[in-house]
DNA sequence: GGATTATATGATTAATGAATCATATATGCA
DNA sequence: TGCATATATGATTCATTAATCATATAATCC
């Protein structure tokens, strides 16, 4: 695979290979949201959040747009929210086989 | 969701999200490898596949086992690949959408 | 036993990332 | 105009990460 490819795409995997931004975008199933509904929603700080929203929209996971003062975010693509799914449901399969979550495995 | 979870889930992410580790996982794609075998196959420096398939271990992407003296590897479980491809679509969509590729966004 | 091959690991370096505080900018409203 | 609210950003700190070199361990074969 073109190495440029393989970079694009580990970047995306990066961008949601976070708690905090994982959070922001569970936080945004159900659909576009305002950054202040979002930073009290997650008890997250207004310029990490802020930061964080910004690194999801450069991976191009999110996208905003102004109402007023306020940003409105939304995830640019539902197959994100299958993605994150899927690692769901691998970390179960991955639990059951090897009892992760009991373990104190770093 | 709870703060355990998406820890493991990030974790998950992180280890899929580096472009050397992609590499060794698509280099596995056709089945079991020896790591002298998945060495020269991406070009890579023996220390640094070593602890990258380590990393990878720990997280249960791959699993080992010994034949001698060498280290046969294969991937855990094929959602791997499936979490891999939906990616692979994501970014071909994004493309398509953004002309990523042509820019020089980083 | 000694040489060879495969793998792992300690130590180091350089780069990147996340969080935080303080402050800047921008919008809307009294 | 001045104030309040929402967001962005510079600077800093601390932690993590990837790569590399050198070396250690382990298995096989002569």
């Amino acid at each position: 695979m073109e190495e440029r490819v393989l970079e694009l795409k580990a970047e995306i995997l990066k961008a949601l290979a976070q708690p905090t931004r994982m959070k922001i975008l569970e936080c945004l199933r159900d659909g576009e949201k305002c950054i202040c509904e979002i930073v009290p929603a997650i008890h997250g700080e207004q310029s990490n959040i802020s930061r964080h929203i910004s690194l999801m929209q450069k991976t191009h996971l999110v996208s905003t747009r102004k109402e007023g003062v306020r940003v409105m975010v939304k995830v640019s693509d539902p197959n994100v929210f299958e993605i994150l799914d899927s690692i769901g449901l691998l970390l179960k399969k991955q639990i059951m086989e090897t009892g992760k979550l009991a373990q104190q495995l770093k």
